[in-house]
DNA sequence: TCTCCATTTCAGAAATTCCTGAAATGACGG
DNA sequence: CCGTCATTTCAGGAATTTCTGAAATGGAGA
């Protein structure tokens, strides 16, 4: 592996943290290596900068193409193949919550889904049934919740997100706001 | 294995997640089945509905111990560990944020820091270190929130999530609220 | 059609992770 | 101190994943 030391570190540790990701070594440093280029890399590049067997660069990139987290680019009069990732972040961090899920969480729902129709046969199924329908009602709310907040524009969920815990002073207000308009039994 | 079958696909499909999800499939296993179980179970009971091996159960229920996911229960006159999940879906999902931050994104922050604190000794690294404080942003931000939403009760929690996207015209309401009571320059 | 070159596929080698049985450790009552 | 029983450790075998080189595929121009 040649590469400048800051970039070698960077990508170094994302092939390590790979696999914590659930993605191994190569593609994590494939990735990292093209998220700091400062253009895009075909795969003859790649391979001289980290080292590893063409095939295995070829088989990294398919991945990455399949998480929708690197592009492919043309060249003209270059036939070969070029590669970036995108350059906007919050559209990576929303590809990646999007991926993730897809893979992740949607296989647990539809099974949770599947089970929860099915007829215990037991006191304990019917224990059991109980508390996958809490995990499916968790989820729930939160794939819901994920749904509705990835349609936000990118300067509006950064809104959100710099707010922070005081979104709940909104929440009161809100309440105190709705409160007076139609009071509540009790109130 | 030899479990009420519904009880059996819930496990086996916590097995099959498991290698997405950086546990293995006996982790996941035994996480499943104690989160179904009516009550506490011991290693030997995991043993036999899991059919797996005694030392292959004691080392997965460390690692579940070490993610803060199982507790360790004592019945009384009885000198075997008992094990279960908590009862809260809404703290297992707490922790699982927490541990899951720990082990992936901590980690990262902590590289990029470091990396961000060295001179670019040629332009592709200043052009890196520039990428690399994009991440660093972001990945603060979103640190940052997490650690403000995690200190609400888990009622605020599921209010704020139930109200979704609708928290925009919550926005937009206070905006005008603010605008009204403190009005901008040009607005 | 043929040649050239980029890319992909794939069988098997290499590396890593997972799992097991056996032995070690620990904890409690006698 | 023992004996007993529960748990943990750990070396090495099994299973899985990753990686490679060689061969196959594909596509553009001659």
């Amino acid at each position: 592996m040649k590469l400048p030391p800051l970039v070698q570190s960077f990508v170094l540790h994302f092939g390590e943290m790979g696999s914590r990701w659930g993605i191994n070594r190569t593609v994590g440093q494939i990735y990292a290596l093209l998220y700091v280029s400062p253009g895009p890399l075909n795969a003859e590049q790649i391979v001289d900068a980290l080292g590893v067997s063409r095939s295995n660069v070829s088989m990294g990139l398919k991945e990455l193409q399949a998480w929708n987290l690197v592009l492919l680019k043309h060249i003209p009069d270059d036939r070969r193949d070029y590669f970036t990732t995108p350059d906007d972040v919050w559209l990576i961090l929303r590809t990646l919550a999007e991926e993730r899920k897809k893979r992740e969480v949607d296989p647990t729902l539809s099974v949770l889904r599947e089970l929860l129709m099915q007829t215990p046969g037991s006191e304990d199924e019917r224990h059991a049934q109980a508390r996958m329908a809490e995990m499916h009602g968790l989820i729930e709310r939160l794939t819901n919740w994920y749904e509705d907040v990835k349609r936000l524009e990118t300067e509006r969920l950064a809104a959100l997100l710099a707010l922070g815990a005081k979104v709940t002073r909104l929440l009161e207000a809100k309440d105190k706001v709705v409160g007076l308009v139609r009071p509540r039994k009790g109130g």
